[in-house]
DNA sequence: AACTATACCTAATTTTATTAGGTAAATACC
DNA sequence: GGTATTTACCTAATAAAATTAGGTATAGTT
């Protein structure tokens, strides 16, 4: 079975957790560590990825340093001091979003 | 604090729980519902949700009847018998792609 | 030689939601 | 009586985000 793609509008807060929880990593990298922790039933695509992050280089919230490791370069991300507050408030909203989704799919009987 | 809108992509799947839960409502009733059952931390824009029924009728999940109720038309949309075969399956979709997200929000510390 | 994994990327399209309105009747407020 | 709010439907234009469908290139495996 393949794996999902990420909840819609998920995706840069995903990023910008993964960098908060691991310090810096790259693209490829991002995309082995869902399907990994998710037990390979999301993943994330690079196509969706990639311009992703060069959203987030150009809005200030990550840097980027490049790396030659085993003749192939590696594009390392790591989040700023915008960054890291943006994560915050970021995760805070998904966390919250997703409460609200949950209320409604699981709702409390309320005719007893 | 003003409702957030519907996390992205759940739109769908929320109308389709929503008259899974209820038999039949209109268009009005589902955004109250959502405002009220996420005590007003989640709400769907009439914007989003017009055009997504519109859509869901086009596809066969849903029929309409309309009904003038203190002099104003309501139209109601109820769940066909393909919509509520689709409604199991994205709930279901749903579940298991907030699961993930859950899973990358709140990851198992494997360095202990 | 072919295939898989690593590692980056983009262009065109589609999907989905937002912004920014519009119409109209009923009700509540002053 | 006049204004504002709530109810109740809707659309058009734009923006945001992801998908589809590729491309490049190196390293390792069969």
């Amino acid at each position: 079975m393949e794996p999902n793609p990420v909840v819609k509008g998920s995706l840069t807060t995903i990023i910008l957790k993964l960098l908060e929880d691991n310090g810096r990593m790259y693209g490829y990298e991002m995309t082995k560590a869902v399907r990994e922790s998710t037990a390979n039933k999301m993943s994330i695509t690079e196509a969706a990825l990639y311009p992703a992050l060069h959203k987030l280089v150009e809005d200030g919230l990550l840097t980027t340093t490049s790396e030659k490791v085993d003749g192939r370069i590696r594009k390392y991300y790591a989040l700023t001091k915008q960054g890291k507050k943006e994560t915050q408030s970021k995760i805070q909203a998904l966390k919250e979003a997703l409460e609200s989704v949950q209320l409604i799919l699981n709702p409390k009987l309320s005719n007893g």
